[in-house]
DNA sequence: TGTTTATATGAATATCAATCATATCGAGCT
DNA sequence: AGCTCGATATGATTGATATTCATATAAACA
């Protein structure tokens, strides 16, 4: 390879090695193998004839030349990005509705900023968060009452297509002073005697309900709340464990009063998907929106991966 | 093709294939075949689902689309070329980047100068000042954030090397009319009861206190000031005793409202040294920065000797 | 010192870009 | 109209190279 034959994709390369702070984690995120991610990042170092990354170091540091070429991606990536959005609307026009039905209570962290860089993007299209329960969200799409919905499902409907979001670890809460916070991660034994305090869901919205106590044959008692702070104020009382999304109870884990534990040894990962109808998810407008969507919440939720099953 | 998958290759083409007026000659220009780039434009804008430029007119016009895709074009690449052009530099060996941490803060008055006659020779080595004050400064090097660390200690740590710059004395500084005045030289015991006067560091950075006081059991009370001036300010109105290197009170001696005694018979001496990591030790423009420093202070810094301690 | 996790690498494969050969198109001409 | 010429388009083939697979190697952890 010549140096004349850098491409966007090797300073997309670049960036998601720097963010994802590894070969084999920038490699999830780019839909790659590690060696793919190996392969191009060698062929890009011989071409310059110059380092890039510092191998030895860790966290993954950059060589002055890295540095200078990720300058370059944070330059030139979003002006790209940008002119394709650009095309994106002269195409499909910059005008629509997006009425946004979301299954999990926690989402609405993540949502509400992802919509405000989203709306400063598509001035034109209309947000609508539709709020409540919904038994069926995915039915909402195909009666027309929602046209975007945040799932944790992925279950294959005539005329519904799925995009995957990110994937993300559910992780139990007590108190720092629990006996159980002495074990390092917990077992659905563990929960026995227990109360669950879940937000008001049905089991079997419940991962770890549904994925891990009940096949264990284990049936704690469950005390619902509907804010997550009431959630955290309840375990910090001792009135039971809760289980979270790690990106949610983050914040809360600094001050101290509250512990995190994994869920079983590898931990319980659960995924979000968007779900759209298959006429809508070609449009620009839609498209865009998971788009920054995904991008939003890799740069800002900790301890998010990309989803892995396939949509 | 996916819209995704845009590459720099695609807008050095729709930049040629405006500029040489054809796809013909934009073949040439870019040594390919006049079929190669027919297939790539049709490629793109297939891709994304967009026409890019007017076939049927002569000559050749582009869409709104393709004036679009040229805007960027004209903006990214060049950004590019420039990336292109310092990373040759990086190679060569003629460029770099010096990245400096500074340990003591009267350091500037000689750094500023020496940074100065640095650049004229060599313009391609970009000089950036790493400000506040760092725990632990070595350290920068070692996780990547500094490239140069101007320090006082010689620690041996594994990829770190040092390099000997100069020696000074550090002096007492008091009113002219002070009692402790008369005296030819200072002793630990003089500056019981009087107030230190010092830079805003921990105690175990300032040699006054870490090598002298503390051993004789001495604590003054301490008072903090950001500026060489303000200390001399301080001092001057009788606020309490001082102690700068001989280099920096030099200049204000001369006006006879402050006065500098030694630390002791023969002086309080400190060192100074540069360290870098050893992969960088060798390349002759960190080399020769570390010989214009050393060159550049004994030239202008009175009261200066070469280092003793060997590195 | 084993065990796990991250990175590197050679060979095989798959993907995509460039070429060759040829078709199509449009403008100018008689 | 029919013809010609220069430019662009296109299908099939070749060539290049990005990606994967299966390992090896190296680093971190306990």
């Amino acid at each position: 390879m010549n140096i004349n034959h850098i491409e966007l994709r090797h300073l997309r390369l670049l960036q998601a090695v720097t963010e994802a702070g590894g070969l084999t984690a920038a490699a999830e995120r780019l839909h790659l193998t590690q060696s793919a991610v190996s392969h191009q990042l060698k062929a890009l170092e011989d071409a310059l004839g110059l380092q890039l990354i510092e191998r030895a170091t860790r966290p993954l540091g950059l060589t002055a030349a890295g540095r200078r070429l990720l300058t370059l991606a944070h330059a030139a990536l979003p002006q790209v990005d940008s002119a394709l959005r650009d095309l994106a609307k002269l195409k499909d026009g910059d005008a629509g509705e997006l009425r946004i039905a979301v299954e999990c209570h926690t989402c609405y962290d993540w949502l509400m900023p992802a919509m405000d860089s989203y709306r400063d993007v598509w001035p034109g299209v209309e947000l609508d968060l539709l709020g409540g329960f919904q038994a069926d969200p995915v039915g909402l799409l195909l009666d027309g009452r929602a046209d975007l919905v945040i799932t944790s499902e992925t279950v294959p409907r005539a005329g519904i297509a799925y995009a995957p979001l990110f994937g993300f670890e559910m992780l139990a809460l007590l108190t720092p002073d629990h006996p159980l916070a002495a074990k390092k991660w917990l077992l659905p034994a563990d929960f026995a005697g227990h109360t669950l305090i879940t937000y008001p869901v049905p089991e079997d919205r419940l991962d770890l309900i549904r994925r891990v106590l009940a096949p264990a044959g284990i049936k704690p008692a469950r005390r619902e709340a509907q804010l997550t702070v009431a959630i955290l104020q309840l375990v910090a009382s001792r009135r039971g464990l809760a289980a979270l999304p790690a990106w949610a109870v983050a914040p809360y884990l600094e001050r101290g009063y509250i512990a995190a534990r994994r869920i079983g040894k590898h931990g319980l990962w659960a995924e979000l998907h968007v779900a759209v109808r298959e006429a809508d998810a070609a449009r620009a407008y839609v498209a865009d929106f998971i788009e920054t969507v995904k991008r939003d919440s890799f740069a800002r939720l900790p301890g998010i991966r990309p989803a892995i099953i396939a949509p």
